[in-house]
RNA sequence: UUCCUCGUGGUGUAAUCGGUAGCACAGCAGAUUCUGGUUCUGCUAGUCAAGGUUCGAGUCCUUGCGAGGAAACCA
């Protein structure tokens, strides 16, 4: 993508064109497409965005219309869910929610049309026949012995496959196009099939249902859309797309393909998706570690975050994969502006303030966002004894480790300088406490007499402190593709064991016994949590980890500095 | 051994009619900072290949190489 705002991509480009042009009438109208057989992913996000987004930019409209032209695998649980997570990303489409199904009537009134005018025919000839005669991409296909059966002959059959009295898988209904197209989607493809089944929507008003091609083009067709954009493997059926609406002479909307998104540790494609949850993989289409916005939001996602990576990946042809820390990028950058702060322990050990006066506590004010200052500030409870990260201090810190060590003096963020005086170990040589003195002129965090310290650490009250669990999460797969094959044919092998992290115990300012379930916050210097809206309770918290802050000391560490 | 689409730094994406290859992320270095966060500055690094046309080619032409997709009564 680019920061210039002139630079648009090949799909804008030709609706731009086609706007000048006074295509209809120099209108746009594009549409959402999704089958309500699964949750909406993040890569759906990226269509949305597009479809939504451009006819926001044109002035012109976007309908979100289900393709529920397959009864056996759709439910109405999908199409609900789906509505919730295209609103959930902001996205509105006013009245115009539609149904494939809406469609069913005009749809077999434009199939008998095709029959009348020869160009379609009932075929007897079984899946497995129609496979075998179609032939493959290295020859041509044979002509069905059905395809030369008189008009009347198929409309008499097509209507009594309508009537029901046929069995599924009798006889379908097929364009008469061409056996021996090089483009093997043209060589008679079919339109109908018969199948005895309870649709959602429709009941059992029907026994026969359109395959997508012929029902998608149609019903974009029969929406006004003018510009009908989907992914790149639809690129072959665009001429049978052409095809249908030619031979209706009804209006045609130009179908345009584009690359869909795919991203480096993460699994896109719903079928695995599926897997992952009915073998108990993941806690199921939520669970924060799977790519739904369904599972994002529960994880923490702003929908902002996922605007604006989506405006910023561009839209192309190029087949290609983005690296997941775009997206955190993104995320990182919408959570930071927005995130109200807080304090937050998560492995605590105890820090023993010996110069304090026992049984006496103070509040002091803390800044709810540097970022932000509208936000305000909040106080904080602080006393003779704290939790700190155990992580923050080191006995034997080597020399890039600006944190607590024995006679080191550093910030308690919004509160004092601390000097550490010793250390407190168990048997087994565990620290479990660490004593210090504090300094009673640097309340607030400056020093009067103008000194410095290397580090600010965090640190919550041990006597106000409110226990919650945590859960860390991390990319499901440890390869950058999921399905590599080193990890076996179903890439479970590519799994990262440490995807989730629950840490129990953790110790989290008081003002966080409150926090809303639709606010992600930060935890200074650790990372964007939120409360967990499935499993955290009042007396039994959950904050799940949206995503870390960037952590140049980790990288440190991991190259040997420390 | 068919058809379709596509090849620009590590990743992704720009470059009007052929006219200085830009932006973002990642990486590296430094500055600032009461978050080892943020912010700011700088650096590294690219047109798949070979020919051709041209004063001049990422862009046009030819050939080659590579990648992805296509053979559901799925969408």
């Amino acid at each position: 993508m680019t920061s210039d705002p002139n630079h648009v991509d090949f799909v804008r480009r030709i609706i731009v064109g086609d706007v000048e042009r006074g295509k209809h009438d120099g209108r746009v109208h594009t549409r959402f497409p999704p089958e309500p057989n699964g949750y909406l992913h993040i890569g759906h996000a990226k269509s949305i965005c597009l479809n939504f987004g451009i006819a926001q930019e044109f002035g012109g409209l976007c309908n979100l219309r289900f393709d529920d032209t397959n009864p056996g695998v759709e439910d109405v649980e999908y199409v609900e869910a789906i509505q919730a997570d295209v609103r959930w990303l902001g996205f509105t489409w006013d009245d115009r929610l539609f149904y494939a199904s809406d469609y069913f009537e005009q749809l077999y009134r434009y199939a008998e049309q095709l029959i009348e005018s020869g160009d379609a025919y009932v075929d007897s000839l079984d899946a497995e026949k129609i496979r075998e005669f179609r032939g493959s991409v290295h020859g041509v296909g044979r002509d069905s012995p059905d395809r030369t059966r008189s008009v009347a002959d198929n409309l008499d059959l097509f209507r009594r496959m309508r009537a029901g009295e046929f069995p599924d898988g009798a006889y379908v209904l097929r364009a008469k196009i061409d056996m021996a197209h090089p483009n093997i989607n043209m060589r008679d493809p079919t339109l109908y099939r018969i199948r005895h089944e309870h649709h959602h929507r429709t009941g059992d008003a029907w026994c026969i249902y359109p395959m997508y091609d012929y029902a998608h083009g149609l019903s974009d067709s029969l929406e006004g859309i003018t510009h009908s954009i989907c992914t790149l493997e639809f690129e072959h059926h665009r001429p049978l797309y052409d095809w249908f609406l030619e031979k209706l002479g009804v209006h045609h909307p130009q179908q345009i393909e584009f690359a869909k998104l795919n991203l480096t540790h993460v699994l896109m494609s719903k079928r695995n998706l599926r897997r992952l949850v009915e073998d108990g993989v993941v806690d199921g289409w939520d669970d924060p570690r799977m790519p739904t916005l369904a599972a994002m939001r529960r994880r923490g996602y702003p929908p902002a975050a996922i605007r604006q990576f989506c405006e910023h990946i561009g839209v192309a042809k190029f087949n290609s994969v983005h690296e997941i820390a775009l997206l955190e990028f993104h995320l990182r950058d919408v959570l930071n502006k927005a995130a109200p702060r807080a304090m937050a322990v998560l492995d605590p050990v105890r820090l023993i303030l010996d110069n304090y006066p026992e049984g006496q506590g103070e509040e002091l004010e803390a800044v709810n966002n540097p970022e932000d200052e509208a936000a305000g500030t909040r106080r904080v409870p602080f006393g003779r004894e704290l939790f700190i990260e155990r992580e923050d201090f080191m006995e034997d810190p080597p020399k890039k480790f600006f944190r607590l060590a024995p006679g080191r003096e550093v910030r308690l963020r919004y509160a004092f300088f601390v000097r550490c005086t010793s250390v407190e170990k168990d048997a087994a040589g565990n620290v479990v406490a660490v004593h210090a003195t504090y300094d009673s002129e640097t309340r607030g965090g400056n020093a009067p007499d103008g000194r410095k310290v290397k580090a600010t650490i965090h640190w919550v009250s041990a006597a106000h402190a409110v226990d919650a669990e945590v859960r860390l999460y991390d990319h499901l797969f440890a390869t950058e593709d999921p399905m590599d094959p080193r990890g076996g044919p179903d890439g479970r092998g590519n799994l990262n064991p440490e995807s989730l992290i629950v840490r129990r115990g953790c110790k989290l300012e008081p003002s966080l016994a409150e926090a809303a379930a639709d606010v992600t916050y930060q935890f200074e210097r650790l990372g964007y949590y939120c409360v967990d809206r499935r499993d955290s309770r009042p007396d039994a918290l959950v904050f799940n980890r949206t995503v870390g802050l960037r952590d140049t000391w980790a990288k440190e560490k991991a190259q040997g500095g420390g």
